[in-house]
DNA sequence: GTTCGGATTATCT
DNA sequence: GATAATCCGAACC
C-alpha cells in the first residue's frame, strides 16, 4: 500500500477556512507529492487562512484569471506566483465561495534527497521553511498544479497521519500582508524548527 | 499602453 | 532588521 494514503476528502475542506488551517497543523496533516519512482512528504507546521470579505484575500476585490481557482470546489489547489516564487493554497468552502488556506511551511517526512535535487541548499531546514521554499522542494508550480484536485490521491494530495496525534498550535497575525493585519489567522506548531518566522516581539 | 505593488527570498549590516 | 532583486497581474488611462 502506498504510504501516506489517508487522503483528506473534499468534505474536510468544505468548511470555514480558519478551522481547517488550525486543524491541519493540530492533526499533523501531511502534504504528499508522488510520481513514479519518487515520493516526497512533509508535515504541515504552518498555515494561514484567507476568508471571503477579508481584505488580504486575493479575491477580495473581484474575480480575476489569477484568483479563479479560489472560487472552485473545496480541496483544489490555488497556486500563484509572487516575486518570481510560487505559493501553495488549498481551496476551502463550496464552489463560488473564494477562500483558502495557505501552507507556509512543512517539516520533511520523506524524500529529502528529492527535495534537495530540486532545491540545492546546505541546510535541510531551508528546504521547506517558507511558502516559496516548500513549493520548490515539492515541485509545485502554477502551470501544473493551479486548480489541481488534491482529493484524488494522485500526484499531489493532503493526508492525515498514519498515527493520530495532537500537535500544539500557536496563533498570530499573518505574515507579509498590508491589510487585515489585526486578524489572528496564522496557525503554527511552536515546537517546530521549520516554522518560517518566530512570533513578533510584543511592542511595549 | 503604462503604472504600481506584492500571501517572498537571499543577502547584507 | 533592512533592502534589493525582479516580474507578473491588476488597475487605470
Amino acid at each position: 500500500m502506498m504510504p501516506f494514503s489517508n487522503v483528506l476528502p473534499a468534505a474536510f475542506f468544505d468548511r470555514e477556512p480558519a478551522a481547517i488551517a488550525r486543524e491541519l497543523v493540530e492533526m499533523g496533516a501531511l502534504l504528499v507529492e508522488a510520481q513514479e519512482g519518487s515520493i516526497v512528504a512533509g508535515r504541515i507546521v504552518e498555515t494561514e487562512a484567507y476568508l471571503t470579505g477579508d481584505p488580504a484575500c486575493h479575491a477580495y476585490r473581484s474575480r480575476t484569471p489569477r484568483n479563479e481557482a479560489m472560487f472552485g470546489p473545496p480541496g483544489r489547489a490555488y497556486v500563484y506566483s509572487i516575486h518570481r516564487v510560487y505559493c501553495f493554497n488549498i481551496v476551502t468552502e463550496g464552489e463560488g465561495v473564494a477562500s483558502a488556506v495557505l501552507v507556509r511551511a512543512v517539516e520533511p517526512v520523506a524524500g529529502v534527497e528529492r527535495m534537495q535535487e530540486r532545491r540545492p541548499v546546505a541546510a535541510v531546514v531551508d528546504l521547506t521553511r517558507g511558502p516559496g521554499k516548500l513549493c520548490q522542494a515539492f515541485g509545485i508550480d502554477r502551470e501544473t498544479f493551479n486548480g489541481w484536485d488534491l482529493t484524488g490521491g494522485e500526484r499531489l494530495w493532503v493526508a492525515s497521519p498514519p498515527a493520530a496525534r495532537q500537535v500544539p498550535v500557536a496563533v498570530s497575525p499573518r505574515i507579509g500582508i498590508s491589510a487585515g493585519q489585526d486578524l489572528l489567522l496564522r496557525f503554527y506548531d511552536p515546537t517546530s524548527l521549520f516554522v518560517s518566522r518566530l512570533p513578533r516581539q510584543p511592542v511595549p
